[in-house]
DNA sequence: TTTGTAAATGATGCATTGTAACATTTAACC
DNA sequence: GGTTAAATGTTACAATGCATCATTTACAAA
């Protein structure tokens, strides 16, 4: 799990960075007999460059600074929706906002995820989870007469930049 | 923990069973100086009958079904947050729907669960988490430089009921 | 090149959710 | 009763998300 590691330093990566696992995303689409068109290389690089999780609304306010043209919500929705199931992106379901998947440019399928997302700068750190912890919590859900849908976490957390 | 085990048979409570969790409701508020009041009363009931995750607007409906005049929007969204601060009724931020509190009737304060949500027909389960579970993913957040706010746990699932 | 087809995007409108701001009613206490 | 704070009602509105249909674009076959 070395390969993904995040710099910790800076969250906003370099525009080279941005660039990079941009075309890893366009490999990855072509792969998959899908486009990844202008637009949603506009959104997709939006959401890498924030470090954050984001709103359609937010983005299509970022996108609109950055690449002029506006994209109309609808659009946005489509192209989420179409990232997400490229596996490129991630819908938070506790904040309605979306973040670029951490593992782009990882070779590996990445496993269940636990989202930490900062209340107070809408920061997001996808981290991994023990598969101890995984099963402990599978093995609630069974017993309860449940299935999992969707094995994502999400946690409200507050980052030590924002926690006074 | 055998104090709060849920009858496994019928999700729907019995109208005196609802009564009682309504009375020790009452006197929690008491106890706290704040008043359970009639409307209070009727939106906590339709949450414990129903069984469910209901929303805002789902809660309008079922109590001017069942008690006649209809609580404005407004007012009800207002309630939810009083009885959210009593620790009567919890959020289902996922679902942005609401439950009320499995623990109402047990003197013990619960800790943190994880609440299994049925994409179907909304049916929750509340479940205990173990501590070694809770810690682990403790440990995640604060490796990741985050601190905790919200440490209960929502996943998406489909209970046995709906699942085909 | 052209033309046909499907994918992608644009535009419009609407249902739902949640809340702000102010008005009114109710409960409790002197 | 009269006073005061809590609780509820009323109105209006902003934000979110999506359905629907119109238009444009990309790509392949003729």
């Amino acid at each position: 799990m070395e390969c993904c590691q995040k710099d910790s330093d800076l969250d906003a990566s370099t525009s080279q960075e941005v660039k990079s696992i941009i075309d890893r995303a366009e490999q990855h689409c072509k792969a998959h007999g899908s486009r990844l068109t202008t637009k949603r290389k506009q959104i997709l690089s939006s959401l890498i460059k924030s470090g954050k999780a984001l709103s359609a609304y937010e983005l299509i306010d970022l996108c609109k600074e950055e690449f002029g043209g506006s994209i109309p919500a609808m659009s946005v929705y489509r192209i989420l929706r179409f990232l997400e199931d490229e596996h490129l992106v991630h819908k938070l379901n506790l904040a309605n906002k979306y973040v670029a998947c951490a593992h782009i440019s990882c070779d590996h399928e990445h496993s269940i995820s636990q989202f930490l997302i900062c209340g107070g700068c809408n920061k997001v750190e996808e981290v991994s989870i023990a598969k101890a912890t995984i099963d402990a919590l599978q093995l609630n859900v069974e017993e309860a007469g449940f299935r999992l849908i969707s094995p994502q976490l999400e946690m409200n957390c507050m980052c030590n930049d924002c926690h006074v």
